[in-house]
DNA sequence: AGCGTGACAAGGT
DNA sequence: GACCTTGCCACGC
């Protein structure tokens, strides 16, 4: 029956990595904006705990996930730090002082767009 | 069960 | 903006 450890990945970490790989490039989200777009309304934490479980097989942009401020979530200087930091830079998000406008490079910023035509 | 910890969030100083 | 405090949720000891 059972398989090897990772029996069952619950629904909600599968749901957190779908919403993750939707994020469009060049665009970020918040840990509580994908915890509820994954159904997971308050589980902001949850969703950094489950991005650390993250496979390396999976592809998945983890880097555009920061805090609801805009700010990265890991240490400044801390490797993990400038890997996001670079990732970002290198798909054109602009990143000062370890932090990123949302109202400019948001995935809300996108339906915005679509629902009344914004800049 | 209680307590500390953390890739969080929101509100106040 | 930088800090602090509360509220949250998930885990481990």
């Amino acid at each position: 029956m059972n398989l090897d450890m990772s029996d069952e990945i619950p629904d909600a970490h599968r749901a957190i990595f779908d919403v993750v790989a939707r994020i469009p490039r060049g665009r970020v989200a918040s840990y509580g904006e994908i915890a509820a777009r994954a159904g997971l309304p308050g589980r902001a934490r949850m969703v950094g705990k489950v991005l650390g479980l993250a496979p390396d097989d999976r592809p998945l942009p983890w880097f555009r996930v920061l805090r609801s401020d805009g700010r990265i979530a890991f240490p400044p200087r801390s490797a993990p730090y400038r890997e996001q930091r670079a990732r970002l830079i290198e798909e054109g998000v602009r990143v000062v002082a370890g932090r990123v406008d949302i109202k400019a490079f948001g995935w809300e910023r996108d339906l915005d767009r679509e629902l009344w035509g914004h800049p």
